[in-house]
DNA sequence: CGACATATTGAGATCCATCAACCAATGTGG
DNA sequence: CCACATTGGTTGATGGATCTCAATATGTCG
């Protein structure tokens, strides 16, 4: 499956020089600092985010406890997927971790953008299937897996949440109180 | 997001005859008796099947488990997502619940069919997009609700799935054991 | 230094799985 | 058409995983 993320950047790099320099001329470089919200519940998430430097979270309130849905480093596009796509109010607030540079394009531009370039329906169509899949796969690893599991498999395919993002975090984001993560953690 | 079914049926209507006689041309009725399985563990998804009647199911095993990942009525469109896209061997079984009749298309005829009637790029699109946004719905029922939430929750949505699915298939598709739904019901 | 967020540890409660026994309905071979 | 197996569901007892509440470090940053 992270090989489809390799496809998706050939099919970029494919594309037709007009198109790609359409698609870079409806994006614009931003930056936020740590602890500032891209996305707030209850607004139309109107916007997609491409990382460029820096670490963000996606993550909505449950009785006040605040549960991480997805993290985003470098290269990763951040987006409150319903909100974005149904342009209805979001569940979900997007923070960044860290101060982060961001590529932001409009989801309205980039509607028009495909019907000037109809290869992006297709790169929007790659996307999509990307995210579902790795929804999927989380889904999975929910109902397979224990709480030690799926730290476990964190820890190994993505080390790099362990050694950046804090444990509170982390706990919400592998659906596990911070206290049994403390405890998983001390057992190993 | 029951909506974006109507949007999508919505945008097939307005497609022009040609595209909707070449959608139509890439598909063959089939039938499948109670049990028989339109798709095995560890073969690669090439078909996709739209229910015209009857109801299935997609599962994977577990421990030697059935967990049920989807449910299929009328009008759904059965693939294992991963396994489709990606044209690599299932994790999940597709199995008939009761004698069915489905629309089968083919993986790659309807590829070869999207570079002919690009239109169908954008059908493919939505039709990614509701996959993910019902994946996304599920992953947070599974986060913030309790088993009876998610049984009582079902109870009002989806009637029918109470009504006609047996309650192991239910149980396993609540993510709670069998004792432990008999148990709900029980209470209620 | 003080204040506030972050993490650890303990104790009790809760939800749910598992194992096991049992029951009811259905179907099948002789 | 009966005897028995099979499938689907219920109920009870027990244990394990994880949550919650609470107390106690451990930073860390103005």
């Amino acid at each position: 499956m992270t090989s489809y993320i390799d496809k998706i950047n050939l099919y970029i790099k494919s594309l037709d020089n007009d198109t790609l320099i359409g698609l870079q001329s409806i994006a614009s470089i931003k930056t936020y600092k740590k602890g500032e919200l891209l996305l707030r519940q209850n607004e139309v998430c109107t916007k997609s985010y491409l990382i460029i430097s820096g670490t963000a979270r996606k993550y909505y309130l449950n009785d006040g406890k605040e549960i991480t849905t997805e993290l985003f480093f470098e290269n990763d596009l951040a987006v409150s997927f319903d909100s974005y796509t149904l342009q209805q109010p979001s569940r979900e607030f997007i923070e960044a971790l860290t101060a982060i540079s961001v590529s932001v394009t409009k989801y309205q531009t980039f509607e028009d953008a495909k019907k000037k370039y109809p290869k992006l329906i297709t790169l929007d169509l790659m996307l999509a299937e990307y995210y579902a899949m790795w929804v999927e796969k989380r889904l999975f690893e929910f109902h397979t897996m224990t709480a030690t599991q799926r730290y476990l498999h964190i820890l190994n395919k993505s080390p790099h949440i362990i050694q950046t993002i804090s444990l509170t975090i982390i706990a919400s984001y592998l659906g596990v109180s911070l206290e049994t993560l403390s405890r998983i953690r001390a057992k190993i």
